[in-house]
DNA sequence: ATGAAAGCGCTAACAT
DNA sequence: ATGTTAGCGCTTTCAT
């Protein structure tokens, strides 16, 4: 009847013990299921039902303090908030959450952080909250720099950073396959359309267009790669027409640009795709919200996002990885190294814009 | 130069106070940010500067242990995992990231237990390792009559859950302003479409449809309210074609129905609007998505969830809510009352739809 | 201005 | 099979 005093403290290991006549320990050991069944089933069966008719919850933060271990795993992406508009970033968690549960793991958002020092970030991410941590950022983060010289798990996801061990799809793959169809489409002239900021994935992306429209033959001109502002796809759009040998075809960085691009079109009254085609790369959104469906490259977020738990839960365990990662140069230049732990398949989608 | 030794066990504030001959606890107090500057500034610096040569991170967990305050929050959601089909939730989980913001509060996206059972997550849910928690899910879970027990501060959010306080949208008028929109257009027949599960949102909006319709004199069987299995929308196509007073415009009870529906006509050769109007509800989705955009009704789900993290913070703050929040019955019949402590403005979108 | 001592609730090693 | 002891790393009195 002590709790009856205040009825706000929750109960602890010891007010079972103190209400039973045991030791806290023997409370704990009983209910944390003590490996080796070293007590007595009287014993045990008393605790349960005392745990039970007091409302005992074991408190997970003094677990984690002693065990120096939280089941709880952090994300942390540089640029985004999660949002409607970036339903990719929503495929990813929505997997992470997924592959989690299997290991018991809880994700952990970090703040957004908008206007922090990066130190103030740092800190944040360090502070024993989380046994690990997955990064969805680009390689100029000044984050990164820091993550790398941790001691803390991290898996990069989706977009590589150099210095950290990261799990993406086939950026490569993607843009071969999809060229090879806008090629059989009869397409000679298809330009390839990314933002300024420097992500891997773009910069894959741009890298395998290039080579592969070099290997069928195709001049430079016909076919480039056009920057342009994130926020303002539309823009491109005169761009790409005025010319007298515009392109006939746009590969876009992402769907999101992709659809940027198709409404812009939409506006301009430019007809897809018989004026212009128009492709992406994602493939998350699904493909009953648009009755005009996206010609893209599709890769499993899910699947990518589980390929990284499996990496990030192995790192945590201090299991070391069965195979050597793959490593190579980061697109443009940098003085770290990529460290691909897994490259994920993708596939072409079928569509009505090309 | 002890830690040398094992590089992986991180600093302390202990080892700090080692290395200077000063206790544990001046070093916290220093690192802490001492309120009350009871330190001496030349000490104060020593330790600063200690502990920036020597890494040091305080340990949130042990904080949280002894203050009793993690400064997270959680989400938990009954339903769906988060992913590009649901961009409703991660609306609301982006809203609840930037709000949280503000509070220096981080997100905790509770597993979604798959085959747990419902003690199980609660478990999880009680252990300690959040402030307070945002819930959204339907009245029938089986958690919630726990949830409503527990001490844990607790908001449900977007959909309200009998018994915790809850921060709605206005549904009830956003129905009012699409029929109005609807009947000025010159439908008289119209159908609302609504899921089989009990959300109260989808409650709400149905009673709405039926007394505005009512008011304005049309018949229940002109304007029917047709229930759904959630995962197949396109099935009520046929239906609502089939009779010779079909319905000339569609309600549907959320945005991703309508998309499906929209889809279903697409494959079924009905033009849209002529053939049928569709609106939906939620205006989650960036108008850029589809060439062709949606009528709907958009709630502000950011505003719903900063306003939601107002309340939650107050109730883990102990701070009184000012307005008595407004109390009414939950649509089906239900022994609990709904607590609506805000319910948030929504605007009629108009599109291409109807 | 600082130190000493206590304790948050748990787990883990050792003793009985 | 159970009790004792000792922390995990921090904050919070209470001394000095």
């Amino acid at each position: 009847m002590r709790k009856a005093t205040n009825p706000n403290t929750p109960v602890t290991a010891k007010d079972i013990g103190r209400e039973l006549g045991l030791s806290q320990p023997t409370v704990s050991r009983v209910l944390a299921g003590a490996k080796g069944h070293r007590v007595s089933t009287e014993t045990s069966r008393r605790v349960f039902e005392a745990a039970d008719r007091m409302g005992y919850r074991p408190n997970a933060i003094a677990r984690s303090l002693r065990r120096r271990r939280t089941n709880v795993v952090g994300f942390y992406t540089g640029h985004h908030y999660l949002d409607a508009r970036n339903a990719f970033l929503a495929s990813l968690i929505g997997g992470l959450q997924r592959a989690g549960d299997a290991h018991e793991l809880d994700i952990l958002l970090h703040g957004v952080f908008r206007g922090r020092t990066s130190d103030a970030v740092f800190a944040e991410l360090m502070d024993g909250r989380v046994d690990g941590l997955f990064v969805h950022t680009h390689a100029d983060d000044p984050l990164v720099e820091r993550l790398r010289d941790s001691s803390l798990p991290i898996v990069a996801i989706a977009d590589a950073i150099p210095g950290i061990p990261t799990v993406v799809c086939d950026d490569a793959d993607g843009i071969r396959q999809l060229i090879d169809y806008l090629w059989s489409q009869g397409h000679r002239r298809i330009a390839y359309l990314k933002p300024f900021q420097e992500f891997y994935s773009v910069e894959m992306r741009a890298q395998a267009f290039v080579a592969e429209l070099n290997g069928r033959g195709a001049s430079r001109a016909s076919c480039p790669v056009i920057s342009i502002d994130l926020e303002n796809a539309s823009a491109v759009l005169p761009l790409l027409r005025k010319k007298v040998d515009h392109p006939t075809a746009v590969c876009c960085w992402n769907d999101m640009a992709a659809y940027d691009l198709l409404h812009a079109c939409y506006l301009a009254g430019v007809s897809v795709p018989e004026d212009l085609a128009v492709a992406g790369f994602d493939g998350f959104l699904d493909p009953r919200l648009t009755p005009c469906p996206l010609v893209t490259v599709a890769a499993s977020w899910e699947a990518v996002a589980e390929c990284a738990m499996a990496h990030l839960v192995r790192q945590i365990n201090g299991d070391g990885d069965e195979a050597e990662p793959e490593r190579g140069p980061f697109p443009p230049i940098h003085s770290e190294e990529v460290i691909i732990l897994s490259r994920l398949p993708v596939t072409l989608v079928p569509g009505a814009t090309a």
